[in-house]
Parts: structure tokens; sequence; C-alpha cells
DNA sequence: ATGAACTCCGTACCGTAGTACGATGTCAAG
DNA sequence: CTTGACATCGTACTACGGTACGGAGTTCAT
């Protein structure tokens, strides 16, 4: 069943073989053993392994929290799970406050640049300057 | 006039020594010439200057584009502040919309798992792994 | 005039998530 | 049995925005 290669896993799930390697390094994956003087095999494990990790990454999960997640792999500790995507949601809710924020402040000056109210001067570096 | 120290100058502008040293090698700001075997001197305009690029960050430009919008700085060129304020807010635009996503999803999947619809798995995890 | 506090400068390091590279080893097909 | 593709491994580099450090020199108040 460990049939596959690294290059062939990394294919599967549409990563670089260096990225495996690197999670490898992470210990995010094992490594299975080397018959010495050898090529390791893996198996489709972990190839939805992988995957794993980049569907946790697009919920915004670090590669720390997705070690952590990896180990409520087998789906018994739910609470700690749900504890951690309810931390997660606030940091994504904070971020896109902040963003928002970031939204507002470039249409009103974009918006200031386009009437161009008769000022000489560029409204968005007034603004950058602090004079006004 | 230029009266002040490095560290007069990162307190006012409220950052640390070290970051004006790293904006100076940045080329964001310039270095005062140092008279031989004494210590560089300041204006008040390098205060503002720090700052221009501390307001500008909360925009949300990075530090390659406040060098760009430093060189716009006395206000003529508004049409090209204007675009680069108009790339920046379809780049926060689009963090925005990839942050909405995270969200919707998470909301979702804590909502499974509050509702804990007597499945045995963690609704989380089983999402993750692909399972479902 | 002495000691604390500050400046100067180069270089190294932090976190985050990888990518790149080069030498060497192994495997499979022809 | 050779050639080409791939694996292994260690190390270095990327982007981004800084922070930290150590040794030397300078400035200022007492």
């Amino acid at each position: 069943m460990p049939d596959l290669t690294i290059g062939r896993v990394a294919e599967a799930a549409g990563v670089n073989v260096e990225t495996i390697r690197f999670y490898q390094r992470r210990k995010l994956l094992d490594e299975p053993i080397k018959p010495l003087g050898g090529v390791r095999r893996y198996s489709g494990e972990m190839v939805s392994r992988v995957r794993f990790i980049k569907r946790a990454q697009q919920l915004g999960f670090t590669l720390d929290e997705v070690q952590n997640l990896l180990t409520l792999e087998d789906g018994q500790s739910c609470k700690k799970t749900h504890d951690l995507a309810v931390k997660k949601l606030a940091v994504v809710e904070t971020r896109i406050a902040d963003l928002n924020r970031m939204r507002r402040m470039l249409r009103t000056l974009i918006g200031q640049c386009e009437t161009g109210s008769g000022k000489v001067a560029c409204p968005i570096i007034s603004t950058l300057a602090g004079r006004d």
C-alpha cells in the first residue's frame, strides 16, 4: 500500500516536493522509514494529510495551529477543535475590521481626489502628511 | 533648526530608533550629514516624515509603495497618488473577500459543532479531512 | 573629569511559509 | 549497462517589516 514516491504525493496533493519536505521538518508529516540505500515510499494517506493541511490553511490556520489540529484528527476531541475555530474566527473578524477601516479611508480619500474641490495639493498626500 | 538626535525623532514619532535606521537603509528617510566625529542632527521635518510613513502603512501601503508616495510628497502628481490608492483599494477588497469566505466557513463549522447532530466525529475535522 | 546615557555601525536574528540549489544516490526503461 | 528522471539531504535564499546586539565613540550633567 505504501507505493507512492514523494513526487507522486506532491503532485496528487497539488504542492511542491519541497513543501512536503518542509512539512516533514516541521513535524506536520512524518517520514516513512527509508530502506537503507533506497527511496521512501508513501501511502495515499499522506496525500490526504497534505490536503488536510491545505484546507486548514484556507480557513486561516497557521502551520503551528494545523499541527495542533492534526493531533485532533481522530475527530474525538471536538471541543478542542471547536475552541480553536472560535479563536480563529475572532482573529479573522479583527482582520476584517482592520481592512474595513482601510477601505473606508481609501474610498474617502479617492473620492476627495476625484471631486478635486479646487484644492492645490493632493488630498491623499495632505492627509498622510498630517496637514488637514 | 536641525536640533534633534535620532532618539528624539524616534520618540516623537512613536517608533524605535532601530526603525529609523532601518528606514534610512531602505532609503525612505535620508541621513543628515554627520559632522566628522560627531552625531547626526535631525529637524522636525524628519518626525513628520516618519509619521507619514506610519499613516501610509495604516492604509495598507507596503514600504516599497510608501517610498513611491514619498516622491509624490509635494502633492503635485495627484493622479499618480490617486492611482496608487485605487490599486491599494482593490487589494484591500480582495483581502476582505478572502477573509469573509473564511469567516462564513468558520461560522458554519462552529455552528455544526454546536448543534452536534448526533454525529460521532467532529464536523470541523471531517471537513478538513475531506470526508463529507 | 567621570559616568550614564546616548549614537553609530555592521551584522545577525525574529516569524511565516515556503522555494531554490547542488551534490550525490537510486531506480527503471531501453 | 547506461542514460535520464527522480529522490535525498543540507543549506541558503525569498518576501516583509522590523528587532537585537556588541563594541566603539560622543555628549551632557554633575
